[in-house]
DNA sequence: GCATATAAGGAACAGTTCGTATCTAAGCAT
DNA sequence: ATGCTTAGATACGAACTGTTCCTTATATGC
């Protein structure tokens, strides 16, 4: 008698049946929530599309890698904000906020996802775009820190591209090697051994 | 009646039944020909096998998973060889050199490999040593070629660790982005805008 | 409100690779 | 010669992949 019409409670597992966007999103949550209970070594399509409780061919049907899955998961999570940054008046202040961003971005995503997607993604080539924007992005938030400071005669003029980009360089690196966000220590490091040393205004006698 | 005895010539395949290091060098050198000609990421234990004309089990009882057994192969093909360094006479040429050593040492190994090794020994754990000696390493060299360099008036006292480390760091950073040897011009970069300012002796008035 | 197109969800597939277990016979020892 | 170790062959169950096929729920057009 009950089973003539779909909504007789616990009848069925499946409450309803989602579709387009709506089923979408369950997806990349799941996939999201995978990533950060097994990592990505060990999430695989099957466990996405149970949690989801949908089947693997829903998925396959979107994305057609477990990268593009992920790559997909991550940007639906942070929309690539560009994220401006508040003057703090020194450029030393300004670059460590600008490294405690980065490396919590990071370890938010999880290192080792990060590692396994960089690993994924050089094997079927294609889309370095994606490496650009995950690892080297973040890059024009230090060059205008470093504007202000020339303006406020902390740093010198002509800073080459290649200094610009150390601090986060390094602590990519960090991440990369040790798995770990680098400690204040290590941050403070970085900035007072290496990069303000490098941007310094030239001593005049 | 030849198959009383076992070297009727072309009787059987395999010609005699290696054991203890003879067979152990045949699994090294095939899992390193695997290496080189499908790369780390499609290398499997059956591959190695069948190039080495044995069985997997035979695998399994010296090597509990992949990433072990490429590490025997590497260890096996380079025995972490301390390699000295030829004084230049000048900090600048000593650290390209040492640079363009590390960068050729990671591309004979290939990038993707460490990259896929760095992965893999993240995922099960253990054995971080692996990782200190295969990507710090080397960080010895730098120092020598810096005390040299003291020696001669060259560079300052009291160099930071983390500085003396930046030059290869910034290698494996470069090589684990971009899976390609850093050119030349980004080397001679590193060492002119960056490692070279920072241990100059401190110019005096 | 009804018919029809679309796609969700379920299931089964062939194909890899894994790690293990079992068996035989080869090579080494005493 | 006799026995011990273990190479090499083979088969197994498990996990996962990517695909295909089928059913039926849901959306849309009339």
């Amino acid at each position: 008698m009950a089973t003539t019409t779909t909504t007789t409670t616990t009848d069925r597992p499946t409450a309803t049946r989602r579709r387009g966007t709506a089923l979408e999103h369950a997806l990349l949550d799941a996939a999201w929530a995978e990533l950060q209970s097994v990592g990505y070594a060990k999430l695989t399509m099957e466990r996405v599309a149970d949690r989801a409780q949908t089947s693997r061919a829903v998925i396959y049907r979107r994305w057609s890698s477990r990268h593009e899955l992920v790559i997909a998961a991550l940007l639906h999570r942070r929309p690539t904000g560009a994220s401006r940054l508040r003057d703090s008046g020194s450029l030393r202040e300004d670059v460590l906020t600008i490294m405690r961003r980065a490396s919590r971005r990071i370890s938010d995503i999880g290192p080792a996802t990060v590692v396994g997607l960089l690993n994924d993604l050089m094997v079927d080539d294609r889309s370095s775009t994606i490496i650009d924007q995950l690892a080297r992005g973040g890059g024009e938030v230090i060059t205008h820190a470093l504007a202000r400071a020339v303006a406020r005669g902390e740093a010198r003029e002509h800073v080459p591209e290649r200094v610009a980009r150390l601090p986060l360089d390094l602590v990519r690196h960090e991440l990369i090697l040790t798995h770990q966000p680098p400690s204040s220590e290590t941050l403070e490091e970085i900035v007072d051994q290496i990069f303000l040393p490098l941007v310094a205004p030239r001593e005049k006698a």
